[in-house]
DNA sequence: ATCGGCTCGCGCAA
DNA sequence: TGCGCGAAGCCGAT
């Protein structure tokens, strides 16, 4: 049988030992929670029948991860439901235990002969990985599987802009639009013993759990897992394609792929997006450009931004730039001036903004065009830009389901000057790119986007 | 409705 | 070293 082709440069072994005499091999997945398009979990496949075992499959579930909190697990729990359910049929076990993540794979690959992880680009996910590369018995082998085009085979270094990277990316991208099939399993893992938690009610596993429960879920709107991203991205290329060059900034419009929530999770593979692209009608040239540009360009960039960015979370990440202008502006009078918890409330004097609060709060969503002008108000309604960086940071991952996404904080960061360039000067902004309401009448139809986040939030009441 | 100016720095051409 | 041009804009002039 033919091998399915994983590029060498999605490949690296993490530490220095050998293979084990173990009795399986060990996909610990903690990025990539899907069956489906997962490089990772092939390889470890692959590497499985040429040892004649099967392969195990651990996600360590942790108590109180770092800024989540139900809605995040809620979405979470339900993909890595149908996960488990969906290898299971492929003769694979999958079981989730409770733990820090880098302890579970450990001790899940005590008996494996080979570790294989996904990848991830924030630093706490590099720390993981780098701990059971250090402590493991045996060889560990990570797969990256999360972006389009491996971050190494585009660039060694931050770039500057999109500009900067998109050349790059179109060099390799032919390249890597390769399918990816699942390859055959020689031999089942299902009676293997190791034991994980019940995920069949998955209320009950949270009701279980240490977590902050401040937020609720929003299934309703948006329920994870693959089978559900793809559904939602079929209905998008079905019905919303042929608008999405004319309407993907139009706020009151639905015209967008809604897949960020399901790539942050890694429930949807980013290749699988861009092969399904390139299966449209070539009449529609330009939304495949454009929808290639966003999924690819700058979702990679974003990716890149927080993997050579050490300190892609905090204000000193900006470019001298932006901290320049913005400190000769901090001290310029603020009209208005609001609390995280006024901001939270939805309690500006902005009606437009108030909307893109309350659609954040209520869907876990965003209009992406609002997104920047719900951050350029921050910055323009807070004491001082340090404050309205960390409290913008902190509001976008407390409530999105993409939050704490690579793309979030490339996003923060962009309202703050990354990846931009200067502007007509003037008050508080500096030379930052400044974006107003006036823009938003002019540009989109903004009243009808207000009725549409009511008429949303009525929904989330029932 | 459309246009130019504003402004920084990368990367390429020379 | 010079020059073109860019992640989503604003504003005033025409």
């Amino acid at each position: 049988m033919k091998l399915q082709v994983i590029h060498d440069s999605r490949i690296q072994s993490l530490n220095d030992r050998d293979l084990r005499q173990g009795s399986f091999v060990l996909y610990w997945m903690q990025q990539s929670q899907r069956a489906a398009y997962n490089h990772a979990l092939e390889y470890a496949v692959q590497q499985a029948n040429q040892v004649g075992q099967g392969v195990l499959v651990v996600f360590g579930l942790m108590d109180n991860y770092p800024e989540a909190n139900l809605r995040h697990y809620t979405f979470m729990l339900e993909g890595l439901q149908e996960t488990k359910a969906v290898l299971g049929k492929r003769g694979i076990k999958m079981i989730v235990q409770k733990g820090h993540p880098a302890d579970v794979a450990l001790a899940a690959g005590r008996k494996a002969s080979l570790i294989v992880c996904d990848r991830g680009y924030l630093r706490h996910q590099r720390q993981w990985r780098k701990k059971v590369a250090r402590k493991a018995g045996c060889r560990v082998v990570q797969v990256e599987s999360d972006v389009v085009v491996p971050l190494e085979a585009v660039s060694g270094k931050a770039e500057y802009a999109a500009r900067t990277i998109r050349p790059k990316i179109h060099n390799h991208i032919k390249d890597y639009l390769v399918e990816l099939k699942p390859t055959k399993i020689k031999k089942s893992s299902l009676q293997l013993g190791t034991k994980g938690i019940d995920l069949s009610d998955i209320s009950a596993v949270l009701k279980k759990m240490s977590l902050n429960r401040s937020v609720g879920p929003v299934s309703h709107f948006f329920k994870g897992g693959t089978a559900q991203a793809r559904q939602i991205f079929a209905d998008f290329l079905r019905q919303r394609f042929k608008n999405y060059v004319e309407n993907r900034n139009q706020p009151q419009t639905d015209d967008v792929s809604h897949m960020s929530k399901y790539l942050h999770f890694g429930q949807i593979s980013p290749l699988y997006l861009a092969l399904q692209i390139l299966k449209t009608d070539k009449g529609y040239k330009d939304a495949r450009e454009a929808f290639i540009e966003e999924l690819v360009v700058r979702r990679e960039l974003a990716m890149n931004f927080v993997y050579y960015t050490p300190n892609y979370d905090s204000y000193a990440c900006l470019p001298n730039w932006a901290q320049k202008t913005l400190a000769e502006h901090k001290k310029d009078r603020r009209e208005y001036r609001y609390t995280r918890r006024q901001l939270e409330n939805a309690r500006t004097h902005d009606e437009y903004w108030n909307a893109a609060m309350r659609e954040m709060k209520s869907t876990g969503f965003m209009h992406n065009y609002m997104r920047m002008y719900w951050g350029k108000k921050n910055l323009e309604w807070s004491t001082t830009p340090e404050q309205a960086f960390k409290t913008t940071l902190a509001i976008n991952n407390k409530y999105f389901l993409d939050g704490r996404d690579a793309n979030s904080y490339t996003g923060v960061a962009w309202v703050f000057g990354v990846h931009d360039r200067a502007w007509f000067e003037r008050p508080i902004f500096g030379k930052i790119r400044y974006m107003a309401a006036s823009g938003l009448e002019r540009k989109c139809d903004i009243q009808a986007y207000v009725k549409k986040v009511d008429a949303l939030e009525r929904q989330s009441r029932k």
